[in-house]
DNA sequence: GTCGATATCGCAACAGGTTGCATCTGCGGT
DNA sequence: ACCGCAGATGCAACCTGTTGCGATATCGAC
C-alpha cells in the first residue's frame, strides 16, 4: 500500500470538539501543521486546568523537538478560535482551560493554598456579576477570574491574618 | 564636623507612614539597610500602582547598583509588614499598591485596555464580597483582585465579541 | 502535479521574576 | 569599642513567556 493521496498529517480520532479544528483553521486562512496537531492532541487529553509550562512539557513527550514559542503562539490561535480560554493563577502564571465544558472561575485560599471552582451559573457568581454590571456597566469575564482570599476552613481556624 | 556617631544611613523625611519602618523591621529582628532605604524612598514617592519592574527601575535611578532580586525580596518583606500590597494585572504581571490609602480592586477592559479602580467599600463590591462569603464561606481579598471583562463603553459599541 | 503567496516554524535574544548559595553586614550584647 | 550571628546582599542560573527575523512548508489556484 503506497502512501498515496492522504495528507501527510492527520488526527486519528480526537473527540468531537477537536475534530473540526483543522477546517476551522483553514476557513480562516490559517494552517494545520504537525506542531498544532501535537498540541491539540495534548489538549484533547487534558482535563480541567493546565499551565503553559505543562502543555509544553506534554507536547515534548510526544515530539521532543517541540519549541515553547510555537506552543504559546498556537495557544493564542486556539483561544481566538474559542477552543480554549486562559486565565492567570494566584501567582500570575497562565492557566488554560478546555472548552466548552468547564467554564468557571476560581477561588484560591492564600492560607492553605487550596483552590475551588465556581461555575459561571453559580447563584453567588450571578449575584456578583449582576452587581458589577448594574453598578458600573462592566461585564466581568468570569472564566478569566481567580479570586484570592481565605477559605471557610482557614477562617474558622482563625488563620485569616 | 566629623562624620561621627550618626548611623551611616538615614531617611531624611519620609511621610509618616514610612518613618516607622526601620523600627518595625528591627522589632521583628529584621534589618534596615541602604538597599531597603532606597526602595522605601521610591515607594514613598509612588502614587497608586507600580509594577515590580518600574520599582526596580526607579531604585536604579537612585542607586545604579540596585539588584532586582534584592528589590523583590524587600517587597515581600514590606508586604508582610503590611506596608504594601501586590496584585496581578490583567497580563499576570505584578502590581504593587501603597497602603493604607488606596485599598481597591481593579476593572480591566480587554477591548479598550482601559482600567478603573473599585474601592473596597463600593456598594457593588460589598454586595459581591458578601455574596461569596454567604454562599461559600470564602473571604475575598479585594485589593488583590483584578476583574477582566468589557467596560460599559465598549459594550455599548458592541465590541464584546 | 506544480507553483507561489504567506502563514508558521525554529532560533536566539529579551523581559519579568524566583531561587540557591557564598559573602558580607546591621545591630544587639558585652 | 568590639564580637558574633542571623539576616541581607550580590551574583548567577533558572523559569515562564514574548518578540523579531530569516527559513520553511501548507494549501489554494492553475
Amino acid at each position: 500500500m503506497r502512501a498515496t493521496g492522504s495528507p501527510a498529517q492527520w488526527t486519528p480520532d480526537l473527540g468531537r470538539p477537536w475534530a473540526g479544528i483543522p477546517d476551522q483553521l483553514r476557513a480562516r486562512g490559517l494552517r494545520w501543521t504537525p506542531q498544532r496537531r501535537t498540541l491539540v492532541e495534548v489538549l484533547s487529553q487534558a482535563d480541567g486546568h493546565v499551565t503553559g509550562a505543562e502543555l509544553v512539557e506534554r507536547c515534548r513527550s510526544i515530539d521532543p523537538a517541540t519549541i515553547p514559542s510555537t506552543v504559546y503562539r498556537t495557544l493564542d490561535v486556539l483561544e481566538d478560535l474559542g477552543v480554549i480560554r486562559h486565565s492567570h493563577g494566584a501567582d500570575g502564571r497562565e492557566e488554560f482551560h478546555v472548552l466548552p465544558a468547564a467554564e468557571h472561575a476560581h477561588l484560591y485560599c492564600r492560607v492553605c493554598s487550596g483552590s475551588w471552582e465556581l461555575t459561571t451559573d453559580d447563584p453567588v457568581v450571578v449575584t456578583a456579576v449582576d452587581a458589577v454590571r448594574a453598578g458600573h456597566g462592566f461585564e466581568i469575564d468570569v472564566p478569566h477570574l481567580t479570586l484570592t482570599g481565605v477559605c471557610a476552613t482557614c477562617r474558622a481556624a482563625g488563620a485569616d491574618a
